[in-house]
DNA sequence: AGTTAGCACTCTATCATGTCGAGTGCTAAT
DNA sequence: ATTAGCACTCGACATGATAGAGTGCTAACT
């Protein structure tokens, strides 16, 4: 069909124009764009049926035309073609992320901290799922007659620390002990396998051992549980303040939802795994109703894989922010397994 | 002075019911709650007065009137008189922050989250000045066969760790080396100690070890430099965006600051060492001038006390607030204390 | 001398009214 | 199928009138 192919044209540089400038596009300003020869009459027309089949609405009769959500679909689905980053922008990204790659959080600060400069998004950085994380070492530290601490370091390169205190004096040699017995009986396990009733079994195979120091499996155990939870970095929230689209009813909704990393992150990993971009009511949370999330995995290695976000309004530059991400993703990988692997 | 008095009084008053209603407040209103028995016209006299003191001002001609930064720093002066929590506040935060309380980073993040909470302004809290902090103990893991991580841990209860590349295949044994080695000679001595210039002799010291693997060093001195700033704990952004004093443009501006925890640390420790409250202007920063800052310091140990803060509107429940920091501030010293000592 | 009542005055907030311009939908001509 | 033309709608903006809150001042009071 030819009609419809110069509706899409004509979505298409609604849309655009739209996420450009945030005023509603009239029918002149339409033609001005477009390639095709035809009057504003015309244009309007094809409005007219595009507003019936709901991709696009006017704010109020007789003002330009904006995207409804449907729009925005369609032409994230159809028309639009992401925008590859050139060779200059690609060596900025990548001299930031090594300039932080340290350790796997530093990392994906990092990773949140460049994207919310680049893309004037809030950005949301989750690291691997923690649940398959697997006990590389534990260490005990002395810290003072009676406190101590427990360093407990995963195959995926986090290390949680949790001070106890015990009743008995702590002396090095004991610590060695413990050191040794803990590791013997742990290290190579998934983290989510110390359970309560795990650390009772180890308990009794210790011995008299534990009931020296009782707080010291609990300190362990705490520490795995710890480990076993995903961990994420938020930068650039302050760019949620420029969003007109967030009044501040709204907005406060919004850093509420992003100070609870949690119900923030089960969203995210779900858009990461689909289709990459959730808009508006797609994400199921009222304070979002006007904001659009895009989402892109990075993968480590094989069964290590995270997933790194924006969170903007629905009016961004789809093509440009949508490389940008994709590159940082693959670029995160890349150094996150450099520092992961053999 | 007989007048003198009742002036204060009322500016007493007016700052009062400002804070409450944010409204301007007339002379009626004043007349209202005052225990003087006189009427309208002899509190319009003496607000005239205390308007060309300086002390209060009109947003326009004949409107009630508003407290100017010098009628705050009066009140807060000479004025207000601390609320004291009650048994049953006290218990509540008391008991919030045990639970926080497993490490020293994790016990500042809950304190500034119970403050953020209760307080309604945005919390942060500084750790201890990391440049008196001590090497307690340094630990390699080995996390691949030509990578390994380095595990810091000062007196102070943190903990940094890094992670290196090294071209030789690393070893157990070669780690249990360098472990011995390394320990030798840093441990018990201040983080601030590690220069490069350090690590250069360490280097020599070590002879051969150090030339096998010479990122080993550099990791060492990094977690070292980085174990000598403070860390900090900033809860309750979301606050902010309830504060009608903060235009978009403004809110920009401290959410910003508040991304930058290096230059706020050292406001606020300013803060902290002073009176306690600054306001507006005394805050030397544009986009803080309608904004106040209360912070109180808590003390782990001698030598050993951080500072916690407070960021809200100048339209703040002083009275309250102001204990309920002091209590927060105190509960922590306590906590942390029993964290890090024998 | 300090206090009070009364009154004119100022300024804001609000509503109704009128005008301008952008952009539409429809109809009739091409 | 496309286009030109026209009447219409609606928001943005300026103008003007009104009500209400609160002031400053003056003259009277204790």
């Amino acid at each position: 069909m030819e009609p419809t192919k110069r509706k899409m044209k004509i979505l298409e540089a609604v849309v655009e124009a739209y996420i450009k400038t945030g005023d509603p596009i009239g029918s002149k300003a339409v033609c001005d764009v477009l390639d095709f020869n035809v009057s504003s009459a015309t244009v309007r027309n094809d409005m007219a049926e595009l507003s019936n089949l709901g991709l696009l609405e006017q704010p109020h009769t007789s003002s330009g035309r904006v995207p409804t959500e449907l729009g925005y679909r369609v032409y994230l689905d159809e028309l639009m073609k992401p925008e590859p980053l050139n060779k200059k922008e690609q060596a900025a990204i990548r001299n930031s992320l090594d300039l932080g790659a340290d350790t796997p959080e530093s990392l994906l600060e990092t990773a949140a901290e460049v994207l919310s400069k680049i893309t004037g998004c809030a950005a949301f950085a989750a690291s691997p799922p923690g649940d398959n994380a697997v006990i590389r070492q534990i260490r005990f530290v002395r810290t003072g007659s009676y406190t101590a601490m427990v360093v407990l370091i995963t195959s995926l390169g986090t290390v949680k620390t949790k001070l106890f205190r015990c009743d008995y004096m702590i002396t090095p040699s004991l610590l060695e002990m413990f050191d040794r017995a803990i590791n013997e009986r742990l290290s190579g396990r998934l983290v989510t396998s110390i359970t309560p009733a795990f650390i009772q079994t180890t308990a009794i195979s210790l011995g008299e051992m534990s009931i020296m120091m009782p707080s010291v499996l609990l300190a362990v155990s705490e520490a795995a549980k710890e480990a076993s939870v995903d961990g994420t970095a938020i930068r650039g929230q302050s760019n949620l303040f420029s969003m007109p689209e967030l009044a501040s009813e709204d907005g406060k909704k919004v850093m509420e939802l992003l100070e609870k990393t949690g119900e923030l992150s089960k969203l995210i990993t779900a858009a990461g795994k689909g289709a990459g971009v959730l808009i508006g009511s797609e994400l199921h949370h009222p304070a979002l109703s006007s904001l659009s999330i895009i989402a892109a995995q990075y993968t480590a290695a094989p069964e290590c894989s995270g997933t790194l976000a924006l969170i903007g309004p629905l009016r961004m530059n789809y093509p440009k922010i949508i490389s940008t991400l994709g590159y940082v993703a693959d670029v995160v990988g890349e150094f996150l397994s450099e520092l992961l692997d053999a």
